[in-house]
DNA sequence: GGTAGTTAGTTGCTTGTTCAACTAACAGTG
DNA sequence: CACTGTTAGTTGAACAAGCAACTAACTACC
């Protein structure tokens, strides 16, 4: 199998997703850690969380919103139920499945980090974009995620 | 100070990148670890190496290169050295500095590793997008990182 | 030419992620 | 109704990343 590597505009537009990818994940993390002591991908749980209705998912149904493996998913619930943020249920209707639900606390935790976290996404990406860029970004994104998802786990 | 909240539009977009930088990682780690048992940081690491003069960078260049902290990057060059794909040396016109050097063995390890690797990023990413999309996502992610990396620390 | 401040890099520790192995419950089939 | 296979989730160990503290070397200034 012969290598068709990547041609200029290609290559520059790579490396610069890489850099995004590598960068992105720290600034949303400093900033939630300072000020709300949470990662961005616990702050995401609990948003996925505050979202449903009765506050409540199946762990499987939330590992595809958060887009983590069921593995990784358990170890964050399980601290973020030691701080009591978040609380686990046997499933009535499916005695293998696990709900996670949203406590007060939670709920708390996310209104209280809501704002700070906006404004951080505003400030280093939004605000950066045009209506048509973000436009772009939506669809460009839409089209890596059938390919990097196949099985299309994202909520529609 | 009041929160100004994302309207639909930049919501979708940004829950989009969000997954996207949260899947692309695994993507990307899981072909290089299986087919040449490396990550995609160290790949990126040797592959900067492998294009610089000399193929030898300073740690802090390298660090620049990669998006990566010093510390960071210090360990995992460490862990190369290990391996032997990369030599640590004193820079010679600053006693502070350290330049690391892709060996013989890395160089070999990259160009056995970079088609696979290729073949991967346009399965998953370039080969999905149109080029226009190419160059939207160039210019997208270029505003981006002036916002996430305002030292412009990214390589020209 | 000593002293203060900065820059380059490393190291230890704590935390988080991944991988593989495991348990338990459900679904379908003979 | 046992038996096979699949699905849901947890756990433990190995490994990687981030942070803070540290050393060492360079720069500049009095």
């Amino acid at each position: 199998m012969d290598t068709v590597w990547l041609n200029d505009a290609q290559r520059a537009a790579w490396v610069k997703l890489v850099a995004v990818v590598e960068l992105l994940p720290g600034v949303l993390d400093t900033q939630l850690r300072r000020d709300a002591g949470l990662t961005h991908f616990e702050y995401f749980v609990l948003a996925m969380l505050s979202e449903a209705p009765e506050r409540t998912l199946r762990m499987t149904s939330l590992a595809e919103r958060t887009n983590a493996t069921l593995p990784r998913l358990s170890h964050v619930v399980r601290r973020l139920e030691d701080r009591e943020l978040v609380q686990r249920r046997p499933c009535p209707e499916d005695g293998r499945a696990t709900n996670a639900r949203l406590t007060d606390a939670g709920w708390s935790a996310v209104v209280a980090a809501a704002p700070g976290h906006v404004a951080n996404v505003r400030r280093h990406v939004i605000d950066a974009l045009s209506p048509a860029q973000v436009g772009q970004l939506d669809d460009i994104m839409a089209t890596l995620l059938e390919r990097l998802d196949p099985d299309a786990r994202m909520a529609p």
